[in-house]
DNA sequence: AACTGAAACAACCGCGATACA
DNA sequence: CTGTATCGCGGTTGTTTCAGT
């Protein structure tokens, strides 16, 4: 090959392409007497002819205990578009967030949707997001010269959708501020090739929930339904982004960071309600973390801590059936 | 049945971060 | 303090499978 030839090529003795039952029989049992770890010295500690990249890759999505294989499930899925949302092609980080998933079928998963979503045209958020961020951006564009909006490139790309259903309202907002028709024809903003724009927290599904967690941070009232929304979470050391979305970005984690951006530089997103949500879905992805992780007993800081994950996998099934829907209308 | 394109999956590569001598 | 080795992550590419024509 290059990696067709049966896995046969050797560079510098070391085989590449696709592992044998053999290698992997060699790999699980150097890693059942040793552990994980060294991964250079099974090359020097057994016969296996593999570098220590190679194994600790086939290890880590092959061959490691408590690895669930098949489909992602419509949890999964959500928690992926919100996980994404939050922290963009940071598929490790997403991955710490799904256990027994690695980051390598996470970043399949995402990017294969992102092509079929791409071609058919098609955003990767609701109408509803899209009109809101549609008018965000009409404000940043007057508020800042488009050489130096970090938004521009997506300001100027505008293509025209048909036809893209919206979630039933009642999931998106619950209390009726955001509703919408179920199947408009509109026009906005697409993203270029390659901008990865996200979902909706489904924490938009659940504006009751962590009212007892506003603390310090009062964002006062919001143009969409002015309900008191949780406060931001800013981790104590800001994550650097994905070069992939938004590359023209300091800030391109997802949207969120966008916002958050916006918000240091003195943005109105107070009044257009974008912020509050993606920051309440920041709350959901911890919750979502803990839930999962302790499902699992993998994840860390999950002791002790109850969550509202009942209440939220129905919302979840909902909007995974909406999101299969939407994948049903590409086909 | 053959062909084609899309989707899914597997693996490699480059680079940055970290550990260690 | 510096250089090197190792590890892990993200991006990319190649292969296989499957559905549609």
């Amino acid at each position: 090959m290059t990696r067709s030839d049966g896995g046969g090529s050797r560079d510098g003795g070391l085989k590449k392409g696709p592992w044998t039952a053999v290698e992997d029989a060699i790999l699980m049992e150097y890693v059942r007497k040793h552990g994980e770890g060294s991964w250079n010295t099974v090359q020097k500690n057994t016969e296996l002819a593999r570098c220590g990249k190679s194994c600790r890759l086939r290890w880590a999505n092959h061959l490691r205990p408590n690895l669930k294989k098949g489909a992602f499930s419509p949890d999964e899925e959500l928690l992926i578009l919100r996980l994404h949302a939050q922290l963009g092609n940071k598929w490790a980080r997403m991955a710490a967030h799904l256990p027994g998933r690695t980051d390598n079928e996470i970043k399949n998963y995402w990017n294969t949707r992102i092509k079929r979503r791409q071609r058919a045209g098609l955003p990767l958020y609701p109408s509803d997001i899209q009109r809101e961020l549609a008018l965000k951006r009409q404000r940043l564009h007057r508020n800042h010269p488009p050489s130096t909006n970090p938004l521009a490139p997506i300001l100027t790309n505008n293509t025209t959708i048909t036809h893209f259903s919206s979630p039933p309202s009642s999931l998106l907002d619950p209390t009726g501020c955001l509703s919408t028709p179920t199947s408009t024809t509109f026009n906005v903003p697409l993203p270029p090739p390659g901008h990865h724009l996200p979902f909706p927290s489904r924490s938009m599904f659940h504006p009751q929930q962590p009212q007892q967690q506003q603390m310090e941070f009062n964002f006062g009232t919001f143009g969409l339904n002015s309900l008191p929304l949780p406060p931001p979470v800013f981790p104590n050391k800001m994550e650097l982004p994905s070069t992939q979305t938004f590359t023209e970005l300091p800030f391109s984690g997802g949207l969120l960071d966008t916002l958050l951006q916006e918000v240091q530089a003195g943005g109105d997103l107070q009044s257009n309600g974008l912020l509050p949500e993606l920051v309440s879905c920041d709350q959901d992805v911890k919750w979502n973390h803990l839930c999962v992780g302790c499902a699992s007993g993998e994840g860390s800081g999950c002791k002790g801590v109850t969550s509202p994950q009942d209440g939220l996998m129905e919302s979840d099934a909902k909007w995974a059936d909406w999101n299969w829907s939407i994948g049903q209308e590409i086909r």
